[in-house]
DNA sequence: ACGCGTCGTAAATCATAGGG
DNA sequence: CCCCTATGATTTACGACGCG
C-alpha cells in the first residue's frame, strides 16, 4: 500500500496527501434568508422527508441534494455542539 | 430566539490563538508525519491533551494545516526545516 | 442495488487577533 | 489608529462506508 511514497523530502511529500477532488462543485455561501430557512425547517424537524425536501429545495431554489447534505452537516454540527458543549450554558 | 442564538453562536469565532508551547507540539507532529499527517482520533486526544486544548481544535489545526501547506509549500519550507531537523536531534537519542 | 444515515475531510470563507 | 496577514472556526460538498 505504499508502494512508491516520495523521500521525506521537504519539495514533495504533500504530493502523497488527499485525492484532489477534480469534479467537485465550488463551495457557495448560502443566503442568509436560505439559512435562516433551513434553520426554522431544523428546528421542525431534524430529519426531512421526501417530500418535504422537494418542498424545501423548491421555495430556497437549492437542489434536493443540497437540502439533504446541509441537514447531514447540521445534524453533524448539533451532535459537535451537544458533545464539547454539553456540560456549558447552552 | 433562533438569530438571538445564532449571535451568540457565531461570538464562539472569538478566539485566542494558542499558546507557543501547543503550537511547538502541534507542528513538531506534523512535520514528523509529513507523508501522512492524518492523527488517529487517540493520537488527536494525546495532543490534545499535550496541547491543552480540545481534540475538534487539534482537528481544526490539522485540516487548517495540510490545506495552507499544501497552498504554499514553499512559504512553509523555513519552518518545515526547523521541525525536521529539531526532530532529527531528538531521534539521535 | 438503492438511498439515505454518519464520519472525516478538503477547500473556501468568515471573523478576529496581532503586528507594523 | 489603520492596514494587512496569520490563524482558529465555520460552512459547503464529497468519498467512504454502514444499514435496512
Amino acid at each position: 500500500k505504499e508502494e512508491k511514497q516520495q523521500q521525506l523530502d521537504p519539495n514533495n511529500p504533500a504530493a502523497n496527501w488527499i485525492h484532489a477532488r477534480s469534479t467537485r462543485k465550488k463551495r457557495c455561501p448560502y443566503t442568509k434568508y436560505q439559512t435562516l430557512e433551513l434553520e426554522k425547517e431544523f428546528l421542525f424537524n431534524m430529519y426531512l422527508t421526501r417530500d418535504r425536501r422537494y418542498e424545501v429545495a423548491r421555495i430556497l431554489n437549492l437542489t434536493e441534494r443540497q437540502v439533504k447534505i446541509w441537514f447531514q452537516n447540521r445534524r453533524m454540527k448539533m451532535k459537535k455542539m451537544n458533545k464539547e458543549k454539553g456540560s456549558k450554558g447552552d | 430566539v433562533m438569530i438571538l442564538r445564532s449571535r451568540f453562536l457565531d461570538a464562539r469565532r472569538k478566539r485566542r490563538n494558542f499558546s507557543k508551547q501547543a503550537t511547538e507540539i502541534l507542528n513538531e507532529y506534523f512535520y514528523s508525519h509529513l507523508s501522512n499527517p492524518y492523527p488517529s482520533e487517540e493520537a488527536k486526544e494525546e495532543l490534545a491533551k499535550k496541547c491543552s486544548i480540545t481534540v475538534s481544535q487539534v482537528s481544526n489545526w490539522f485540516g487548517n494545516k495540510r490545506i495552507r501547506y499544501k497552498k504554499n509549500i514553499g512559504k512553509f519550507q523555513e519552518e518545515a526545516n526547523l521541525y525536521a531537523a529539531k526532530t532529527a536531534v531528538t531521534a539521535a537519542h
